[in-house]
DNA sequence: TTATTAAATGTCTATTTGACAATTAATAAT
DNA sequence: ATTATTAATTGTCAAATAGACATTTAATAA
């Protein structure tokens, strides 16, 4: 039988940023950390890569076992892995993004584990470095979204030009004219207009939008700039 | 003594794609395996990740051991960790790609490790799932240098416009309208045009170009699209 | 009927893009 | 010395897109 001879071996680990959107503020979901150490502060919501599993599906094993919630996109961000990171014994954690409407998550609500919504501008310290996690993860959803049309993900299936609007300017921290944000969101021509109306928001109320789920998927990889004829590519 | 219990416990490697360009085309350098299982075969350049360092020190290491190269362009790509990769015993690996002037390499030489540059498009079967790891190096290759500026890595600090060209379409496995191409990438300020010409590749001769440090910098994170003015934004 | 509120839409200019061809600077050949 | 050759460099134009900016519209409330 071959070995890897006395090669060292460690905890993996995985760990999740879940985003939400209350139509109003980007939110990130937070659990109180159940184990010692640091047992009871906040923390992202996480744990162990079993020995039959992958990373990717340990990732959706925790966020199922404490959302309730399945097939909610999950992105792979990067390895966390300082020696020291964790206090008590070396844990490498594979960092996650997630993206959900949040109104879903409310409605399975398997609150045993004590989770909540935290405004991603007003939320507690957490503990090791994921206070640096949530940081990276806000960068790259950032990032991701300039090019992706990633953001529907946290809207229901039925959602405003408005409610995207606001999401949008929550995401990248910036104003966005209405009139050029709409222009070019629908010349994406990922929208499907709907006959219903959101009256709530408004007097005169919004029209409700879908995705083209055809054109969404053909078009995930959209929005590039520099190469010529890249946004056919992949 | 707090413990995480009975937690199973990894390997966990870095496996480093390295990309280097000769003029003409864009390569990757391998190396023949050192260990069971599979020795001898072609692989990634890889190494286990030690008590004392984070996974990227150790994607620096070997990249160092086995190219004497330091401070090359190393960036984190993705953790492989599908519990069957490694027919031995469980290993995540974490996938790196790196960017290097492949003349700077042939100067060092350290030929220890039996090291080859071969072309992307023709190259050997690899050990693993190290082939997927290539493939979406690839990918993430083309997706990053039409966002940023990362190609200079793979030039000499002094390069031709035409050379620059040339990468452009090997990357990104497409022609490139050269008067197009050369207004765009001038019109990034980052290149700063020298007195002196390289005469090796026509009579006429092209000018030399350097990276403009400072514009380079400020600038790492430019190009983007969607979002107004996050061209100024990180 | 009017006031109010937010949604939806329109216009103009400047910039950028993509398609396309002519000129220039060097060396090699005559 | 003149001409041929080769690749580098530069230029033009029309179409598309971006960004700044204001008005109209559809509903409810007063």
């Amino acid at each position: 039988m071959i070995e890897y001879s006395s090669q060292p071996h460690y905890l993996v680990a995985v760990d999740c940023i879940v985003f939400g959107f209350d139509g109003e503020h980007l939110k990130i979901l937070l659990v109180k950390r159940g184990l010692e150490p640091e047992i009871n502060k906040w923390s992202l919501m996480g744990g162990f890569v079993g020995a039959e599993e992958s990373p990717d599906d340990a990732a959706n094993r925790v966020l199922k076992k404490m959302t309730g919630l399945e097939g909610v996109y999950l992105e792979q961000m990067q390895v966390y892995g300082e020696p020291k990171r964790d206090p008590i014994e070396r844990t490498l954690s594979v960092g996650y993004f997630a993206l959900i409407d949040i109104h879903k998550y409310e409605e399975q609500l398997s609150d045993d584990y004590e989770a909540e919504w935290f405004l991603i501008n007003d939320r507690p310290k957490l503990i090791f470095d994921h206070n640096q996690m949530v940081a990276d993860a806000r960068k790259k959803l950032r990032y991701k979204a300039a090019l992706h049309p990633i953001l529907f993900e946290m809207l229901p299936k039925k959602f405003t030009i408005p409610q995207l609007h606001i999401l949008f300017e929550e995401v990248n921290d910036t104003k966005i004219d209405t009139r050029n944000f709409s222009r070019k969101i629908t010349s994406t021509k990922l929208l499907i207009k709907l006959d219903e109306k959101d009256k709530l928001g408004s007097k005169k109320g919004a029209f409700y939008y879908k995705l083209d789920k055809k054109e969404y998927k053909a078009n995930a990889q959209a929005f590039l700039n520099l190469i010529p004829n890249i946004k056919t590519q992949g």
